[in-house]
DNA sequence: TTAATATTTGCATTCGAAGTCATTATTACG
DNA sequence: CGTAATAATGACTTCGAATGCAAATATTAA
């Protein structure tokens, strides 16, 4: 009965008694098509079910209408947010999002095939390093490239970040108005282009601010890295007056490690920061000091640089620099 | 130089001097060819750049080798794990995600056309509702359907859940064994089929145990809304023995609302339980007693049950239901 | 009314790989 | 060594919509 599998654009002109062609036409915005015409079309293609296969679409047009965004899992914990920001506006533009998500770092080759034999018309990369060579790849694909959240001073590709040398030097103030000693940087993990900036920032920051007491530790992003760095770094030290972290998450880790096995009150014992902005930063709890990411702001500007890309590929790539903002929470020490 | 954009199967066929027929044979799997012609093809192929048109292949097989994946931006916290699963493991089955993000109710017209031009394979639904009527449309256009995180009863469509009536009969146990006299449900909003389904099944649970002093109220999932209601609730009332979240976010707001303006101390004054197990239920300042959903279990069964239904289109319906985890954690008072 | 112009329309071709079928090369075996 | 069976190959068609071009029609100008 309801075999009415495929309509074509054929079945939708012979019903309508008109040519294929101006079928197509029809389901094109802008083209010539008289009023009569588009009426009867689009009346029988209503009546049988038709819609235009984008597939084919695609096929004659080389423009599939798919970005593919990539995410690595260990990526930024707001990215959900980020995400569904990138789906809704891209899905304003008429583009669709493929997904991909990259763990295994042998994965690159399968994923790069992938992208090519889906002739995607651009790429958003969230919280994925991609060796140099690979951009260039791009390049020669012609695929536009919008990097988010990364800031490679000599890349060939346009990247979207927030500002991380402003947010830390506000944290830094923060931090500062109560003449901390002893201060720890928690960074991230050292593969990762984000947490590299935002270590060699912080470490510079503190030079400058002439601090001298300055230790590094690595965790790797997570709340259990937090805990675990802390504890460790306890075992042999004496508490911080000041802990710098890369992220929201490893603060909140690093927090919940000093106060549950290490009777330190915060920020009264030690203060903390971290970065992000992330919901559970605000929480009752925590309510740390931090710098939020302006996702909105910097998803449309990836989304945006990226379609004025496609629409004109031989623009020069640009970096656009957003600027967090400073969330005053209470996990500083006032003086 | 690099004007080296399209190459298709013709031009390695003819630089290898062989048909076109050749050079697709050589990257389709399983098909019949010398290993002279496959190396020949090869080379040239790699000397060439050459990759496979998916989309041509897509129009040609009429397989597209894509899973729609729809999402709910007011999804469950833990959808940013869901949709890593789900990419990860279709990606081994050799799909891939085309992402689309519902928000809008008024969208869902437009979403659905988009769903039958791309031609997709099939379709996985996370924590989005479709009246039947939508789920009749996949039927018509013969494309397989996977509901993730939900039971309806009288579903054409396949699902997939967690047993919540027995994840929250373990949580009931837990409570009851410190005999509270007044209960308290935080529902999730009404329009939530899961919100609902929790809610009831939580109400009817604690007749059986002839409970008989609960109050319901309505939460939208968030954070905030577990302390609002908390703080609304006990302004005109006294503090309940026992609430019963519909899930760990608002359970935290609701913790942390008990703590902060309140006084009161979790789990000796109020004994609170969660659902779905997010990472933050385990954070020291919160240790919620909750049900862990099975997270990798249930995308590997709805990734499973949609290929079945794309291999084997007439297979019936079928939900699969897998057990949560209890996990016992600090904010249920001990007897 | 007719010529000149503008708008619609249909024909035929294109996109790039896959699959059908007939043909040819290879192997197996009596 | 000849024949049957099998494997490998290429010519040609197909998928479904878009589009250049020419023909047909409609509109306007004179």
């Amino acid at each position: 009965m309801t075999k009415n599998k495929k309509v074509t654009s054929y079945d939708v002109a012979r019903e309508a008694g008109v040519s294929q062609s101006a079928v197509s036409r029809v389901f094109r915005p802008g083209l010539s098509v008289s009023q009569k015409t588009r009426d009867k079309v689009m009346n029988t293609a209503n009546k049988m079910g038709y819609r235009p296969n984008a597939i084919a679409r695609m096929l004659i047009t080389k423009q599939s209408g798919m970005v593919a965004v990539i995410v690595s899992s260990r990526a930024n914990v707001n990215y959900p947010e980020v995400l569904s920001q990138v789906s809704k506006q891209l899905a304003a533009q008429h583009k669709r999002v493929l997904l991909f998500t990259l763990d295994d770092p042998d994965a690159v080759d399968e994923l790069f095939e992938q992208i090519w034999t889906f002739q995607v018309d651009g790429v958003i990369a969230l919280a994925a390093h991609f060796e140099s060579h690979r951009l260039a790849q791009f390049e020669q694909h012609d695929i536009p490239v919008v990097l988010y959240n990364r800031n490679v001073p000599d890349a060939m590709a346009n990247t979207v970040c927030c500002n991380h040398e402003l947010g830390i030097k506000q944290l830094i103030i923060e931090l500062e108005r109560n003449n901390p000693k002893k201060y720890l940087v928690l960074s991230g993990p050292k593969d990762s282009d984000v947490a590299n900036e935002r270590r060699e920032i912080a470490i510079n920051l503190l030079k400058q601010f002439a601090v001298e007491d300055v230790s590094i530790l690595y965790g790797d992003y997570s709340y259990q890295s937090g805990r675990d760095c802390l504890a460790k770094w306890l075992q042999d030290n004496p508490a911080p007056d000041a802990i710098i972290c890369s992220n929201d998450t490893m603060a909140i880790g690093v927090i919940d490690e000093a106060r549950e096995n290490h009777g330190l009150h915060i920020p009264h014992d030690i203060s903390v920061v971290g970065f992000d902005g992330i919901t559970s930063s605000a929480w009752q709890s925590y309510q740390i000091t931090t710098i939020k990411q302006p996702v909105e702001q910097l998803v449309k500007a990836a989304v945006g640089m990226l379609l004025e890309r496609i629409e004109n590929p031989d623009l020069p790539p640009e970096a656009r620099v957003l600027t967090g903002v400073l969330i005053k929470g209470n996990s500083v020490q006032r003086p």
